[in-house]
DNA sequence: TGTATTTATATCATCATGATATATATTGTT
DNA sequence: AACAATATATATCATGATGATATAAATACA
């Protein structure tokens, strides 16, 4: 699943930018599903219309630069279709978190705390927004099914940390004790 | 959170060659973290060894390649700890399954049905072996923390899915219903 | 007996990441 | 009103990660 399959499905939502496509995997309906950067979206671009399976329209802007929008084609979709038919590859996850988490016995309590608060606060403020656009009501159900699924995923996340940080800070108060017992 | 430090997390658990390091990320203390190649880990290895923070021993054995087992050194373990330091980046996510979650509508119901119940079955299965080694007793502190944290998301993940893939496959079987109304 | 997996390191082309450059409009703050 | 920060918009570059491939034999399994 390269950045060009994922421009391709940001574009059956409608035409748009590379500025666009990386809105859409920030804030937008594809928010939760991967992040992916400028140096990934314009080169893929650049290789989807040399393929023909996007088009692009030059708007000229003055001041700003021009705004390339990009069309998908029909062979751009059934090249979509067919990647979506593939088997489907494992999330992936990259926790600098979990990865701090493993040395908390490294750590001093306060650093540690520190962590584990910033994470909640992270975490609280991902779930209060998700809770919001859960009223929008006129959706498409995937859309409904992905943010409820990302809320339920973060809300499990909340509430394991918040019940089991203190075997985290005990340990690392009280290390000596557990290497006695 | 380079590879670089990955490692030196992986060689405070103990002297480990390139090959048991990718072996701790995929089944052992640190599988939940992220994955990481050979093509990752083994020049990592050598800048390590270059910047004084590894040692190496070289094991030659019959039949089989020399097997060169790591070594933090004092450095090396001053290194991971100012790396621990620094701000923690926030998690990344890269969901093949969620990305075809968002085109349900373009997928057939059995394809659909498919990937989802692909999907269940391998959710459960993680959670099975996680339910397992939970009994284990003797693991420190952020190894209970990191496998509960684990299986309590992949609880979450498999319980949504099973409460609501009927509203993805109701949707892709009657899309026409829901433009109509 | 034959096949698949495990042990073990290494390299390579391709792709992604994150930083940086450029330039202006808009929004927010003191 | 002046200033700073953010949003809009594209592009490139060095560095690093990914996944495939090569090599080789022991062990486990069918």
């Amino acid at each position: 699943m390269d950045t060009k399959i994922l421009c391709l499905g940001v574009l059956t939502h409608g035409d748009a930018s590379g500025y666009e496509i990386k809105k859409a995997f920030e804030d937008g309906p594809f928010g939760h599903i991967q992040e992916i950067g400028f140096g990934s979206i314009y080169p893929a671009l650049a290789k989807l219309l040399k393929d023909n399976l996007v088009t692009v329209t030059k708007y000229t802007q003055e001041g700003r630069p021009d705004k390339k929008v990009y069309r998908l084609t029909a062979t751009g979709r059934l090249f979509l279709l067919d990647a979506l038919d593939e088997p489907t590859e494992p999330d992936k996850v990259r926790s600098d978190f979990l990865f701090r988490m493993m040395f908390a016995h490294l750590l001093s309590p306060s650093a540690l705390e520190a962590m584990i608060s910033e994470r909640m606060a992270v975490l609280n403020t991902a779930i209060e927004r998700l809770e919001q656009c859960a009223d929008d009501g006129l959706a498409p159900a995937s859309e409904v099914f992905i943010n409820g699924y990302a809320l339920a995923i973060y809300r499990a996340m909340a509430d394991y940390i918040e019940e089991h940080r203190y075997q985290l800070v005990g340990a690392s108060l009280v290390p000596e004790r557990a290497v006695a017992e």
